[in-house]
DNA sequence: ATGAAAGCGCTAACAA
DNA sequence: TTGTTAGCGCTTTCAT
């Protein structure tokens, strides 16, 4: 009956009526809420994935609800609460150690991980192609000529960490440059320890011409400390970072770095997540993210003895 | 009966059971979740008043809704999505325009904003002493010895713009230096603006000897276009900035700036809304926050001409 | 097609 | 104190 629609529909008007999302929930077995859990919600990395997420998330009719976990304990803590208690329909879990959520994650349960490379032991995952970036970064100072290229790491528990430095040793091999342990330090993606690396790696190979941070704030740390030291960056010293991060152009002088899109890896994240909500017979997906070389000017052709 | 107490927990261990959390929420009438909503997720300060909220939300049993706000339509849209459908227990809205939520914003719904200033039309507000901090960020300039003081304020619309306006205003007053109106330019808190600023500044009043820049994005511009201009800061140009945000002195020269203390606001906010929803009979209340000075090496004594 | 009712999993009020 | 039940506000199934 068309005429008790439009009653109805003016009803809806006069009352100002909304649907109750929670009686709504109970009713259908689903929150229409996704967590993302991630470390931190401050690192711009992190936050970005999460910018990227809930834009996606909320385009689809989803929230998102976020929250951070400063250890094992309180990730497994988080995980029960809101999984086992029903208080989300799916999972995006952004952790440098991927061991942490396939160790502890429910498999019956829709995930999927923000990661450092493809992985068998996990269903859904979004990652950057990190060792393909790290081999980009370290050609494109093999091709400026340099061929003693140090690297700072970032903690090499951390998948993202081995990845780079696989794609470094790699870069460093097809240009036939014969590895050195003296080369490479590892860092805790922090700038002072970037500027603690930067120090020993002199110290063990005065000779370096040129340094591949794992990520851009540890870069920094090196930029300073080759002024301190009084080297010229990047005339005397060539130095590459990883994010471009906001305001590596600001720096002195401006970054270059390898340039991730972590906006779009968080889209890609809630998108594997709500594909795999709304058709759970389709199987498990991975995508693979590029990141792209931005050349400013920290990196210049060897510099001839 | 304590036995079957004891068989009730053996039961529920065993079985592993929790209790839905929807379920109590339909019971209860309250859904132990705060919504923060933000204009993007990324911007420093905006995720670290959500890290600060999330942090003191989760001690107390709350979980932490994310979203962010393009425009004004926007926001109402989410305001309403969370507010009426009853996703929310209540509100922590951070706007650099507080028009916004004091507009659009329920007045029978428990909320906490995020503010520049105190303010009379707004309950439960945690806010920086903006005008104060902009104030001691001046006076130290004018205690360098500088009179010629520039300031690059952020979009004027904002409130926080207008606090360190006036803060900056007042100094200089106290300071028994006359304003003038070529010393201040608006930039829209980038670091671009910032550049742009500077080189604007310098044709209107080629003899100002220091600029009190609103925030540390715009700071980085300046000392960009300082360098490109060949001005020695801070021998020749004093800088300061406002907020210390990450790597803020890993710039060259590192950054002297008014920090604040993002983090603590973001607790106090979700304090403040928490302890409205737990007792409703107090009244509403404002928190203020300070910022602190950090001095490190772009403000200098005025160079003696 | 339209309408009635059961049920989602809890909590809280009420009886016993 | 202990146990029972109504009810939170929807959706969905099942009769009509």
């Amino acid at each position: 009956m068309p005429e008790t629609q439009a009653r109805v529909e003016s009803a809806i008007q006069d009352l100002d009526y909304r649907p109750h999302a929670i009686a709504r929930s109970m009713a259908q077995g689903r929150t229409n809420t996704l967590a993302c859990l991630a470390p931190n919600l401050t690192d711009f990395t992190y936050a970005s994935n999460m910018e990227g997420a809930e834009s996606v998330a909320r385009e689809r009719g989803y929230y998102l609800l976020c929250a951070s976990f400063a250890d094992e304990r309180q990730f497994v803590d988080l995980v029960d609460e809101l999984v086992a208690r029903g208080r989300v329909d799916g999972l995006i879990v952004i952790s440098p150690f991927v061991e942490l959520p396939v160790q502890h994650l429910p498999n019956d349960f829709a995930t999927v991980l923000m990661g450092g490379c493809p992985r068998d032991d996990v269903q859904n995952l979004a990652y950057l192609d990190n060792h393909r970036a790290a081999y980009e970064a370290t050609e494109h100072l093999t091709q400026l000529g340099h061929r003693r290229i140090a690297q700072v790491t970032g903690p090499l528990a951390e998948d993202c960490a081995q990845e780079r430095n696989r794609g470094y040793a790699d870069a460093l091999a097809d240009a036939g440059i014969p590895p050195d342990p003296a080369l490479v330090v590892a860092g805790d993606w922090s700038a002072t320890s970037g500027h603690a690396a930067l120090h020993e790696l002199l110290t063990r190979a005065p000779d370096l011409s040129a340094v591949v941070a794992q990520n851009d704030r540890m870069a920094v740390g090196i930029l300073r400390a080759g002024r301190e030291l009084g080297l010229q960056v990047p005339d005397n010293l060539s130095v590459i970072g990883f994010d471009d991060m906001p305001l590596a152009s600001y720096f002195d002088p401006p970054l270059t770095t390898m340039r991730q899109d972590t906006f779009a890896i968080g889209q890609a994240c809630a998108c594997l997540l709500m594909d795999a909500l709304s058709q759970p017979e389709a199987g498990p997906r991975q995508i693979r993210l590029e990141a792209s070389l931005v050349v400013r000017q920290t990196t210049a052709p060897v510099h001839p003895c």
